[in-house]
DNA sequence: GTTCATTAATTGGCCGACCAAAAATCCGGG
DNA sequence: CCCGGATTTTTGGTCGGCCAATTAATGAAC
């Protein structure tokens, strides 16, 4: 429930309710703190879809993959998530730490390690997909398939205008 | 490497090969890894151009914020930011060692503190809102006027379906 | 005036994520 | 065989961000 802005002049009044996402005020621009706000929604529910198995919001993307694919390099996973070495080789060892996944050296490479799955009840597995889908489901309520086409055309664009290559 | 068409059209579903990373595999959600990877593209580049003036992602809206309407109280930031307390409370700690912003208790609460821009070099100030608008302008290329106001439309759309708490 | 719920801010703990630098290994050329 | 470049991973540092618990001050009800 977006609000007033209240944006004038007044250095303090802080009476009025400004729970109101900003507007332009704080906004240069519209669009990036609409990508923020989006991107902290999606953060926030993921994270509360996945709490009740004890993952962290990202890990689960990653366990999938895992769970699919079965084991794989870690440069495999950074590679495919788009993230950063050493971002993936922290959340590999915490997802070691709670009993996620296992590592071992790779018999080919010894510079590399095998990430694999540790034995997951298929229970798990299955209400991990489930949380995945809840939150996808949740994310396009309300948007016809053609809609929904449309979106992922368009964010995919927007990402190729900002990804600097 | 993974060929980024660069295809400035809009190419419609033809792209079924391997665009980036990822595919259904790792994603149960399409939408989700989209907003994702928009997320951490936006990130990145604002990291970019903010760095040469020594602020961080996410300081540049606050400070603008400051900039704009004046003294402010954090409980008014992290409303208007929609973060937590504890993220605006450490983001000002360390704006204020920085030298960008200064805090004092307010008079009529002292429980509440202000937080105030330091005197600042007005082609920083203006410096700050180019790259702002740089991003923007970068995000949203090859958009149309009215494909930019339906993408905003969109995203409070999602954000609202996300943010059903 | 005392009490209690509320609100403002902070701290500790933890995760995601980046960069930069370093260690270990692999590999191709001289 | 040896060496330098490339690859794989880790660690240290710093931010953004959340939750939970805490401290301090406000304010309203008793």
């Amino acid at each position: 429930m977006p609000g007033p802005d209240s944006s004038t002049t007044a250095p303090v009044g802080a009476d009025r309710a400004a729970t109101a996402p900003c507007r332009e005020v704080v906004e240069g621009g519209r669009i990036s703190h609409a990508i923020a706000r989006v991107a902290r929604a999606h953060r926030v529910t993921a994270a509360h879809l996945l709490r009740p198995f004890g993952m962290y919001r990202g890990q689960d993307a990653l366990m999938t993959r895992l769970w699919e694919a079965g084991p794989q390099r870690q440069s495999e996973l950074n590679k495919l998530l788009g993230l950063d070495p050493s971002t993936v080789s922290r959340m590999v060892q915490r997802l070691e730490h709670a009993g996620f996944v296992r590592r071992r050296s790779d018999p080919d490479d010894s510079r590399a390690l095998l990430v694999e799955a540790t034995p997951t009840d298929e229970a798990l597995i299955r209400d991990v997909e489930q949380a995945r889908q809840d939150l996808e489901r949740r994310a396009l309520a309300g948007f016809t398939d053609i809609e929904r086409s449309v979106l992922a055309r368009v964010l995919a664009h927007v990402e190729r205008n900002l990804t600097v290559d």
